[in-house]
RNA sequence: GGCAGCGUAGCUCAGUCGGUGAGAGCGCCGGAUUCAUAACCCGGAGGUCGGUGGUUCAAAUCCACCCGCUGCUACCA
């Protein structure tokens, strides 16, 4: 038996200021999918999510509560935690950087960093609110008409000097630069990258990695009136859930990581910084980073002013989870910003799953069930066109895979239904019903080949949307441990005779609940 | 302003190292069918391929300019 190959994927980690939204949801699904994914076809994947809990904000929006952080954090991680499980994420962890395994692991790789010369203490100087605590740039002040100058939340701010580390992003210009070059696909999609080159070879200044005007973080080692300022924090929360700063184990099976998932607002700092730390410790940067796109509603970004923040419990309660998995994950270009609305949704779900898939298995297995007492035919002879469906079937996996090399999720599904579409088409042409009575052994093969075809799509769908994909291969009888991709190969095709159960509906049309009556 | 990208059927998009009459899904119209979740299947309508000019035997596909839109242009994550 060969070793597994590993596979380390991330998302970003969550900051539980708030509750999630469907953009976390979002990247959590898309990011389960991948991962699912690879461990059909063989990996042994380790997944992470989390939250990240530290920052000014977390301070901030907990004193305008009037709680405590660890307070504000009670109340909001279980939220966290149970969007994760009411997805159906399969995350092998899930990290929070409040966790003593963090303070060690980011301490550890401070010292690395500053081992290595990296870090020095200097002063970070900025526009600062002593009610928001918070240093802001001098594009989001204003001068009010008293002359005085403001930060966004209306407080009065002040130019203010501190110390701060800083650690030394300059020197890393060159090698990011090179490190861009030699390995294209480091930063994906494409248009991420050039936005990323552009700014690096703009030049890299040093960044202020520490501050002392607040408390709520991990303290820098050995000079604890300084905690760790965002992103050595957060960011080394990847490595963190691998066991560093144990190298060994898990951190040397696992890392440098696959694939990490992350917003496209936030690709700077996993495509800049997060390569500089890693090297300035000694350590490889990861092999990719995504950036995704943004949820619209509408046509129209979510915000709490308009309205139309969507809850992604709601989204999971009213047309399922499989559904809305499947819908975003099918209906958005993997990477690119995109668009949804009760309509959308639910033609989706009643066109593609209902109508095409759902009703494909309905149409076949139950004239299997009603004319061959639910055991699966014996196929005769197999014409041409038995041949070309269960080719085009035969040639899913591979088109998924290239797909799913790039995260192009929307590809790997669109290959998926071709099939399935095309197995309408097949079913029709052949009419086993009309065959019943003019040459039933005929009918058996043409249902035979469209059972087959619904256990291959049956697994290959399984990364969308695993409960529903587990109902349909259990009605073609296919044990739990015969779901792998190594499955889909032609020595594993249904076997005659096997007893199948009573077909039932795995996707149900959505009805409009006024109409439900 | 600078850099990057985009603008193709009602909607979302594919196609572009130039070359059979410009495609898909959804929506719409018509037909067929009744195995099936009133689903599936077949056919059809619908596009100055942002605009102008140019290169070429030939351009959605190359070049120039113009119009419109989007992203990035550092320490808020």
């Amino acid at each position: 038996m060969s070793v597994k190959p590993p596979f380390y994927i991330t998302t970003a980690i969550s900051y539980p200021n708030g509750v999630p939204h469907m953009g976390h949801a979002y990247e959590a699904i898309a990011t389960d999918c991948m991962a699912r994914f690879k461990r059909l076809d063989g990996y042994d994947v380790r997944f992470l999510t989390g939250t990240d809990e530290h920052g000014i904000k977390m301070l901030q929006t907990a004193q305008r509560a009037g709680v405590t952080t660890r307070e504000l954090l009670e109340r909001n991680v279980p939220r966290f935690q149970a969007m994760v499980e009411t997805f159906n994420l399969s995350n092998d962890d899930f990290i929070r950087t409040t966790e003593e395994r963090h303070r060690i692991s980011t301490q550890a790789i401070w010292e690395k960093m500053a081992a290595n010369g990296d870090i020095y203490k200097s002063t970070y100087a900025g526009w600062y609110s002593i009610r928001d605590e918070a240093y802001y740039a001098e594009s989001e002040t204003t001068l009010n008409d008293a002359g005085v100058r403001l930060g966004p939340q209306g407080t009065p701010v002040e130019w203010v000097e501190e110390e701060s580390y800083f650690f030394r992003l300059s020197a890393y210009q060159d090698r990011l630069l090179t490190y861009y070059a030699e390995n294209p696909g480091f930063i994906a999609p494409d248009t991420r990258r050039n936005e990323v080159v552009s700014f690096v070879s703009g030049g890299l200044q040093d960044l202020s990695i520490s501050r002392t005007t607040f408390d709520w973080g991990i303290p820098v080692p050995g000079d604890p009136k300084h905690i760790m300022y965002v992103w050595v924090d957060a960011l080394t929360n990847y490595i963190t859930a691998l066991g560093y700063p144990n190298v060994d184990g898990d951190f040397a099976k696992y890392w440098p990581a696959d694939v990490h998932v992350i917003g496209k607002d936030i690709i700077r700092f996993h495509a800049v910084y997060w390569p500089a730390f890693l090297w300035s410790a000694g350590l490889e940067a990861p092999k990719r980073v995504f950036g995704h796109g943004f949820l619209f509603n509408r046509g129209e970004k979510m915000s709490k002013s308009v309205g139309n923040v969507i809850d992604p419990f709601d989204l999971a309660a009213t047309y399922g989870v499989d559904a809305i998995r499947y819908f975003f994950l099918r209906e958005v270009a993997f990477g690119q910003d995109g668009s949804y609305s009760h309509e959308a949704i639910v033609n989706r779900i009643n066109a593609d799953l209902a109508n095409d898939l759902g009703n494909l298995a309905q149409r076949s297995l139950s004239m299997i069930s009603k004319n061959l007492n639910g055991l699966v035919p014996t196929p005769g002879p197999l014409s041409p066109e038995d041949e070309a469906m269960l080719a085009l079937a035969g040639g899913m996996l591979e088109k998924s895979r290239e797909a799913m090399e790039a995260q192009a999720i929307h590809l790997y599904l669109n290959a998926v239904w071709a099939v399935v579409a095309e197995a309408n088409r097949y079913f029709a042409a052949q009419a086993p019903w009309a065959l019943r009575k003019t040459d039933p052994a005929r009918m058996e093969t043409v249902l035979w080949v469209t059972a087959e075809v619904i256990r291959q799509v049956g697994i290959m769908v399984q990364p969308v949307m695993p409960e529903s994909a587990a109902k349909l291969l259990d009605l073609v009888a296919i044990p739990v441990a015969e779901r792998g991709f190594d499955r889909l190969a032609p020595a594993f095709r249904l076997p005659a005779g096997l007893a199948l159960p009573t077909p039932v509906g795995v996707f149900p049309r959505y009805v409009e609940p006024e109409a439900a009556t």
